[in-house]
DNA sequence: TCCGTTTTTCTAGCGTTGCTAGGATTGCTA
DNA sequence: TAGCAATCCTAGCAACGCTAGAAAAACGGA
């Protein structure tokens, strides 16, 4: 009895000081980028040494940028669910707005991390949720169009716009317009 | 006169190293990634050693793909001028068609080199050409719609499709659909 | 043709990165 | 409490971008 406590609590502080890992290399990406995240860094955040960061992610780094990931696509997806009544208006606008809140962990979700990949057997639910919650929004304005198909390409849209207005892309003035027209574009056809 | 020829062969010799430079920079990144294009390697392939990379871009690494990145711009310009015919089909097509040709010229142009930016003063003319070739095609099926803000939507669309697509975050079966969706989407509207 | 000057190029090295082997330390078990 | 097992840290490797200072080459005027 008294072992298997000692023992609980170990693996608790284990994947405690794991957990700890995770959200330090989240909050120093969003504060000075992923380049800044280094296993040094990383290891005097958490009080200890470097090689502990592997015994609880032997991939290293880029398996900490995953976790990260995955973290980031559980949020987006509850972001999504809770402006599920919103339509199409809500739903883009909940998509960008948590991507301009965590800029860091959505290139680590998108751009990095790229051993994650949708539309496979081995997806994630966490990524494949994602996908429903844009999919659910879009099914009833598909008509009789696919609505994967259509869901692929809206997503494709507020991941470009959200990429593109990053990179400096777009002009900052028409922010809102662009919203609006995506909005307009994708809604139910007049026919 | 000696003198005069002297000069200009050897300006025309550096400006010629220096292009071999970004030539083997591309080459070595479209072959093993932009991971594998280290300054030790690229002194190598010119057969020169690594200071001489900083005496023709001084700002190093970032630099050279920054003038990578600037070539394909002027590239896709001209991929695009020639589709003009095509229409949004054409164009959509034509851009999907060079950012799958040339993937690593793509993400040097749009996901690195970070310095570069649209909508701006000091924004090079090859990459405006890309806009205003996206919007003189996009200008004729605008209707009363700012024809800007459509081609913002418009190309962050083409974007979006080409970043998800190499992130495996799209099914491969669709590739076809998506791009007639977005044609049909984009296309002018029945009233 | 020769020598001093200027430009170009290379050698060598600095600081930092991700990652790991091997020893030291700690904690558990009997 | 002695021995074992799990845990952790020190130290170091190879590779990275980048740069200072020496060596080499090309140039200029006599």
């Amino acid at each position: 009895m008294r072992r298997m406590t000692q023992r609980q609590r170990r693996v608790r502080d284990r994947t405690e000081r794991g957990q700890r890992i995770v959200a330090a290399a989240r909050e120093l990406a969003e504060a000075e980028g992923w380049d800044a995240v280094t296993t040094r860094r990383l290891a005097g955040l958490i009080e200890y040494s470097q090689p502990v960061l592997y015994s609880h992610f032997p991939g290293g780094k880029d398996a900490i940028m995953t976790a990260a990931a995955l973290e980031g696509f559980a949020e987006l997806a509850a972001a999504l669910a809770g402006a599920r009544d919103g339509g199409l208006a809500g739903i883009a606008g909940a998509y960008i707005e948590y991507a301009e809140a965590k800029p860091a962990l959505y290139d680590a979700m998108f751009t990095l991390a790229s051993e994650l990949r949708f539309a496979r057997d081995d997806t994630p639910e966490v990524m494949k949720a994602n996908f429903a919650e844009l999919l659910a929004v879009i099914e009833p304005v598909a008509g009789e169009q696919d609505a994967g198909v259509l869901t692929e390409v809206f997503w494709s849209t507020l991941h470009g716009l959200v990429t593109l207005d990053r990179g400096r892309r777009l002009s900052p003035a028409n922010r809102d317009e662009r919203l609006a027209l995506v909005v307009e574009r994708f809604g139910a056809r007049g026919d």
